[in-house]
DNA sequence: TAGATTGTTAATCGATTAACAATC
DNA sequence: TAGATTGTTAATCGATTAACAATC
C-alpha cells in the first residue's frame, strides 16, 4: 500500500466495495487468479478501469497472470479499513436504528456497537440487539468514560444538526447519517456520510416518470403515425 | 420542461433532491425567491452548477430577479415525480423491511404500499404498516390481480437476484434494493436503485482509516522533528 | 436607467478509456 | 520463447466552472 500521497478520487473509492464483493464470489466459487478483463466483465467495467483503480493503492497482480483473489481481496479489506475496530453509538432507537442493530450490521463490518441513546422514558434501560439504550442527557457522561469513534444517526429530522454537533464535541470522529438531513460540521476531520433514503427513492421516482414519460410520448407518435 | 432530448447526467439527477431540500428550507423560512448563488451558497455548490443543472429542464428563474422558491419548488418536485403515485410491494419482512414501512416513508414520497410478502409462516396474514403480509408463493396470484410499478428487496442477499427477476416478470418496472447484492436485470427498461448498506459503511471505514494514518504519520513526523 | 441575475457558450478540470512498453 | 496481462502514459470524453451577453 504505497502513494498515498495521490488524490484518490471518491468515485475510485466507492467502487471498491464492489470489487470486493465480486471477489469474495470468485472466492467462493473456489477461483484463484483473475484478470482485470475478467472482473470488468462481471461489474460491467472496463479493465481500464479496475487497473487505475488498483493502482492508486499499490500493484497487486503481476504481468501475465492477473491478480491472485485472495490477495487482492486481502488488500481492499485493508484498504477499506475492514480488519480494524471502531466503536460505534447509534443515536435514536427508533425503527431504523433497532433495525440496524437487530440485523448485526456493525458487527459485520467492525463497527462494535457500544451504547444506545435515546429521549423516549420507556426506551431507556431496554436491550436493542444485545446493546443497552442510555438516555440521551447521559450521553457526555457515557462517551467520555467509554469513547467512540462513529456514531450512527438515526434520530427526527430536526434533531439530526444538533445531535451530529454534540457527538463531536464528545469526540466522535465519523457520524453516519440516516437522517433526512444535510448534517455539516466546522471540523473537517470529522467524516460524515450519508444514507439519504427519500433522495434514493426520488432518483428512483425521476427514472420512472421519465420512463413513462418517453414510452407515452412513443405511443404517441405510434398512433399518429 | 422542455428539453427532454439531451442526455441528462445522473450526478444532475442526484443534486436535486438536495435542491429540493433547501428550498423547502427557504419555504419555511418565508422567502419568497432565492438567486443561485445564494443556494450554492446554503449547499457548497457554485452557482453555475445549478444553473446548469436547472436548465436541463427548463427556464425556471428570471433574469435580475433569480428563482421564485415556490414555483422553483414544485418544478423539481414534478421533475422527481413526487406528485405522481405508484403502487409498490414490499419483499422481505424482515427489520430493515418493517422499519420502512413502520416510518410512512413510501406514503410521504408517493409510493403506495399495496402488499409485503414473506416466507415465514408466522408473519404471513400479519399486518405491517397496516399493510397485509402475504406468502411469497402467493405472489404470481396477488401482483397479476394488484399489479404494482415498484418493489422494495428486503430478502437475504442469496434470495436477491431470483426475487427481483421474479418481480420483473410479474411486471414490476423499478426495484428498490436495500440488499447487499448486485442485481442484474436482462431487460434495460426496468430500473434499479439501490442502497447498499455495507458499501456505504466501508466508505466511512476508509476514510476514518484513512485520517487515523495520515494523523498517526503526521504524528511520527513531529516527534523525529 | 442602473444593478442584478439569468441562460448559455466557452474554458478548464478531472475521470474514463485506449494504447503500449515492460515483464511474468 | 510466445502469449498474456499488468502498470502506466497518452488520448478522449464528460462534468464543472468561468465568463458574458441578454434582459428583467
Amino acid at each position: 500500500m504505497k502513494k498515498t500521497l495521490q488524490k484518490i478520487s471518491d468515485n475510485t473509492i466507492r467502487r471498491l466495495p464492489r470489487y470486493l464483493r465480486a471477489l469474495c464470489e470468485l472466492e467462493v466459487a473456489g477461483l484463484e487468479r483473475v484478470s482485470s478483463v475478467a472482473l470488468g466483465g462481471m461489474l460491467g467495467a472496463t479493465s481500464s478501469q479496475i487497473r487505475q483503480d488498483l493502482n492508486c493503492f499499490g500493484e497487486f497482480g503481476t504481468q501475465g497472470y492477473g491478480y491472485g483473489v485472495g490477495l487482492l481481496k486481502h488488500a481492499i479489506e485493508d484498504i477499506l479499513g475492514k480488519n480494524r475496530r471502531y466503536r460505534s453509538v447509534l443515536i435514536g432507537a427508533g425503527n431504523i436504528g433497532r433495525a440496524l442493530m437487530e440485523n448485526r450490521f456493525f458487527e459485520e463490518n467492525g463497527f462494535e456497537p457500544t451504547a444506545v441513546f435515546d429521549v423516549l422514558p420507556e426506551r431507556i434501560g431496554t436491550r436493542i440487539g444485545g446493546v443497552r439504550v442510555f438516555d440521551v442527557r447521559d450521553m457526555p457522561r457515557r462517551l467520555s468514560q467509554f469513547p467512540a469513534e462513529v456514531a450512527v444517526l438515526c434520530v427526527p429530522k430536526d434533531a439530526a444538526q444538533s445531535s451530529a454537533e454534540q457527538a463531536v464535541k464528545l469526540g466522535v470522529r465519523a457520524i453516519w447519517n440516516f437522517t433526512n438531513a444535510d448534517i455539516c460540521i466546522e471540523n473537517a476531520r470529522v467524516v460524515v456520510e450519508n444514507i439519504h433514503f427519500s433522495d434514493s427513492l426520488m432518483t428512483l421516482g425521476y427514472r420512472l416518470r421519465e420512463r413513462q414519460d418517453t414510452a407515452n410520448a412513443a405511443q404517441q407518435t405510434d398512433r399518429s403515425a
